[in-house]
RNA sequence: GGUGCUGUGGCGGAGUGGUUACGCAGCGGUCUGCAAAACCGCGUACACCGGUUCAAUUCCGGUCGGCACCUCCA
């Protein structure tokens, strides 16, 4: 299996540090709001990245977080919390606005038939391990304080820019956000923030004499230590994270552990609207329900995520939303097929595998299904790699009833007598089910609407 | 300004030094009570300019676009 690795800035050949192990950590969410389709994208992907590990023979164990805990606005360690700015919006408590939006996400997650992650973990549940990381960091001297907050000073750990390929003498601080004049090094940034006088931050925690909250990165850090521990194999998010978050990541959890956090980092590039970026002071976000609500299902959204690969720029929209809904009809359509006449398959799942396997080639997986003839069992490896009709086996398509096959020999007879009206009727009496009859040279199928 | 991604037929979207995936949409045909499916066929795409080569969409150099990140965002 290979897998293109942020680190090297290659593409690698992925090897586990103990294949019957593999730890995966998937940065999630925060909860604040409604998830967008351009969220899904991203856990879409991870998705396969899990599935394709799987079927490679390796376990699995991965660890999703959730973001419940107040953070800052922004990365510059000031302005509004997100999730107290929603507490404000709705009228409840930010421990409502979290647990909401958390069941929320979770549901969508589950409409998508992503696999559930071995552990779940919300960072709300993690604070006391993150004044344990926080302390850490000021024993080994990687911090200073100022007023606001304890600081990271990035000066100190050397291979800081590495990652993101950084150029720290020509970042542009201050061209979109206040300049903080305390810090030391223009990319410092809070692994613990300060409740000041007259701020109204409900989520706080005391911890050095005063009540305060974990800055933005910490949390990741401390999680995947206490859940997955020392180095791990995978850690995935989107694009946006390379600069600021995982980079500081990086720089906590080895300064303060002392090991390499990770092997293979990767990341997924991300999804336009209309050629413009999702935003929702555009207004142009669609979330799952909107896509139901237009009569797509979350699957039609999936297939047309797996069309492409990772770590494109995507641009979404309904005309191509449309052509995956078709094509997942007709996928379906042939495994309704697999019931009515003998398929000899000319699919290999090894050639299949090794497509996926090659830092998820989803979009030539896709076209090497259509180029060959699936049987049942095929089309059931497709949808463990692809989970696009049911979780873990194939739920959508199954066959007849033995009344719908009534109806459907019924319907046969009666064109056997040319008696074409009462066949017609027959036949829309099961398009009632969904299911429709096509009469070919070898006589009648039934197939999906 | 820095970093990275990207420019392929009507719309998407892979890939390749020469026989030009795949999906959706379109057109023609076979078949057909109707309808559809299925099958067959068609469209002759790879931003621009140079270079290397017998041959470049594919390699190299340059030009011009588009986008993202450098604030929270997947």
């Amino acid at each position: 299996m290979k897998i293109y690795n942020q680190l090297t800035k290659k593409k690698e050949v992925f090897k586990p540090i103990n294949p019957k192990n593999v730890k995966v950590y998937t940065c999630g969410p925060t909860v604040y709001s409604y998830a967008h389709i351009g969220n899904f994208f991203s856990y879409i992907y991870w998705d396969l990245l899990v599935r394709t590990l799987k079927l490679n023979g390796y376990e699995v164990n991965r660890v999703l977080n959730i973001t419940d805990v107040g953070h800052l606005a922004s990365d510059a360690d000031d302005g509004e919390d997100k999730l107290e700015k929603g507490a404000k919006r709705e009228g409840k408590t930010v421990y409502e606005i979290a647990d909401f939006y958390t069941q929320a996400f979770l549901d969508d997650y589950r409409r998508l038939k992503l696999l559930e992650p071995d552990h779940l973990a919300r960072a709300t549940h993690f604070i006391a391990q993150d004044m344990d990381l926080v302390d850490l960091l000021i024993e080994k001297g990687y911090t200073y304080e100022i007023s606001d907050g304890i600081y990271y000073d990035t000066s100190l750990f050397k291979s800081y820019p590495d990652f993101a390929k950084l150029d720290l003498e020509n970042l542009k601080e201050g061209a979109r956000v206040a300049k903080n004049t305390e810090k030391k090094n223009p990319s410092d940034f809070a692994v613990w923030k300060f409740v000041r006088e007259g701020e109204d931050h409900a989520m706080n925690w005391d911890f050095l004499g005063r009540p305060g909250y974990p800055g933005w990165h910490l949390e990741c850090a401390t999680i995947v230590h206490e859940l997955l521990g020392g180095t791990i194999d995978i850690h995935t998010g989107g694009i946006d994270h390379i600069p600021v978050h995982h980079t500081n990541e990086i720089a906590e959890y080895e300064a303060a552990y002392g090991v390499k956090m990770c092997n293979y980092w990767t990341h997924c590039n991300h999804v336009m609207i209309d050629n413009q970026k999702i935003s929702k002071s555009l207004g142009n976000t669609y979330t799952l329900e909107d896509l139901i609500e237009k009569c797509y299902e979350p699957l039609d959204f999936k297939l047309w995520v797996l069309q492409g690969h990772y770590q494109g720029t995507r641009n979404f929209n309904f005309e191509d939303l449309t052509a995956a809904k078709n094509r997942r009809l007709s996928w379906k359509n042939r495994i309704a097929l697999t019931f009515q006449q003998d398929i000899k398959s000319t699919f290999s799942r090894e050639k299949f595998l090794e497509l996926l396997s090659d830092n998820l080639g989803s979009p030539e997986a896709c076209a090497y299904i259509d180029a060959c003839d699936l049987d049942y069992g095929d089309w059931d490896y497709v949808n463990q790699a692809f989970g696009i009709f049911g979780e873990n086996q194939i739920e959508e398509v199954v066959d007849l009833t033995p009344e719908e096959k009534g109806i459907i020999e019924e319907r046969e007879a009666a064109r056997k007598n040319k008696d074409y009206e009462a066949s017609d009727k027959l036949r829309s009496d099961l398009e009632k089910n969904g299911i429709t009859i096509k009469d070919t040279s070898s006589g009648p199928i039934w197939q999906y609407l």
